[in-house]
DNA sequence: CTGAAAGCGCTTACAG
DNA sequence: CTGAAAGCGCTTACAG
């Protein structure tokens, strides 16, 4: 920065002005100090700018499991959104784990982030919420992605899954479906329970019976729609349509059923949850709920955005899903 | 950090020893400084230190595209090794645009990196080569993932292409296949023309002819296999085997294939690349190229690591991949 | 083994 | 509008 200066013959305090684009600088100063930027192609060094901000330029971002298409899509367009306003997106894949969670907790202010992007779908551990508070205490900016956490007085963005959940059950109602079962009331998953909920309401709402036996527990992924599915028909239990609580265990359901000789949409309907891409491309193809992640990290973005104008956020943008209807429903 | 020297009864400086372990520093002074810490739950800044050290604890990915199932498990694996060792992932999510490559590479050196991890299936532009050159001078480590660097000094861990695609074909001409497809060999992408070449290579040494007509270019998606198969089948061309670039290649293709009718594996046997987990849950379930992302992590993460005793390290490692036969093939 | 001092490369009150 | 100076929180030669 000594050498801008030098270059463009003023101070180091006059370019790193003009770097702030403070408005304090005449418009010779700040022409003679971008040609010399120009010409050394010299770019700030973004550690001492941090330092000394207080601040880095990056935001981290806390994630379920990357791994999971959708929070792989909604990582995509976060990452793209931030870079925009220039902030690096430093990855964090929790693997789902609550101490994966805390330790992250605990070493953040250390990082002197700007802020972070929580983009979780299990329930926030007790223990989060002061830390958490502490953060945005401490000048982050925090901001949930996929679940509420305004009790902690994070704002979030996240869509619908309850009444998403109950729009396809009546759907299935509708076409003559009576025995529905639900893959995914996932102990410790946040998202998991509200899709349920939206579940039980729908039928309960229609006037049909609830029965505990047609709900099944287990993780997201594939592995766990294809094992609830085999182990229901081999117990012998009797349903025509199931809503799966994500596109990838609906499609390791519809594995297992396909494997017993169970025809979809025939003997049983199958709704995903997602929409995630390779459910247009499986056959039959997956009926499903939709999901937005481009719109969910263009919100983000409007929290780590600078505030002109006092124009107070939502503590809660809702976000809402189409049934998208295709062959397996 | 004062506050920690005070209350221990030190100078900053020990405390700043025992921080990074310097052995020149007394039993006693080290356990009354780990107290001070302990007691204050002082973290060290890691912009200071940054600066004051003239790298950042973070290493940038570059990735073709995080919401291809190959470049999310290689990033899960990769953030995880990295973090054993301290280091922090920045995400890049380059969508297979050469610009975008650029781009990063210029503004890199401003953000004084430990190093960054390419994992790019696209051939890299004439142009990056030198600026990746420039960045190894000056003190960042730089690895590739997925193709092979080396002539730009890149230290670079792959798997195998041309060996694996070839073996498959192989396996398929075996099982009695003689018209067998590519779909995959896409301009400007390393590993495409890669795979594509131990096709060619298995069709000539069995002595089949090499038809033009059979292989087809196009992106690596889901779309771009349902894509291609559409249009060969519309043009009337006849095969009885299809070997995939990509897994989701593989399953756009099955996609297309059911909807005319085409049985696969009866009328047409299918082989994807990449082991991705869902080929597994399809029916027929996927036959495909296996992928090790836990050991390319653990790979690169070594080139991360401190070096002790000169170990000189290899320039160039390479991974296996198994053939992974299951229903489609 | 330990401390005082300088400095990493910026930004921002403070004067003028 | 502009510059000199202090300081962000560390680390590391340099003395002792």
């Amino acid at each position: 920065m000594i050498d801008v200066a030098r270059a463009a013959g003023v101070s180091p305090a006059t370019v790193s002005r003009v770097l702030n684009g403070s408005n304090s600088v005449s418009a010779e100063m700040r022409d003679r100090v971008l040609t010399a930027i120009k010409k050394l192609d010299f770019r700030p060094n973004q550690m001492a700018q941090g330092l000394r901000k207080g601040q880095a330029n990056a935001v981290a971002l806390l994630v379920g499991d990357i791994e999971q298409t959708h929070f792989s899509a909604l990582t995509k367009q976060l990452q793209a959104a931030l870079e925009v306003i220039g902030l690096n997106l430093i990855l964090f894949n929790l693997g789902h784990s609550d101490n994966r969670l805390l330790d992250f907790l605990q070493r953040a202010p250390a990082m002197r982030l700007r802020g972070v992007v929580v983009a979780l779908s299990d329930a926030i551990p007790k223990k989060a919420g002061p830390m958490l508070s502490a953060l945005a205490e401490a000048g982050l900016q925090i901001v949930s992605v996929g679940q509420n956490l305004n009790r902690f007085d994070v704002p979030s963005v996240v869509h619908e899954e309850r009444a998403a959940t109950a729009r396809s059950v009546r759907f299935l109602i509708e076409q003559g479906r009576r025995r529905i079962a639900y893959v995914g009331r996932i102990k410790g998953s946040a998202v998991g329970t509200e899709r349920f909920r939206g579940y039980r309401a729908a039928l309960l709402e229609a006037g049909l019976p609830f029965d505990e036996a047609l709900v099944w527990d287990n993780a997201f992924r594939y592995a766990a729609g294809y094992d609830a599915v085999s182990r229901a028909l081999e117990g012998g239990l009797e349903f025509d349509a199931l809503q799966a609580g994500s596109d990838e265990m609906a499609m390791g359901a519809i594995a297992a059923l396909t494997d017993r000789g169970v025809v979809v949409p025939r003997d049983v309907a199958v709704v995903g949850f997602g929409d995630v891409e390779m459910g247009r491309y499986l056959r039959p193809s997956l009926t499903t709920l939709s999901n937005n992640p481009a719109a969910a990290a263009l919100t983000v973005r409007e929290f780590f955005e600078p505030v002109n104008g006092r124009r107070p956020r939502r503590n809660l943008v809702l976000l809402e899903r189409a049934l998208v209807r295709r062959a397996s429903a």
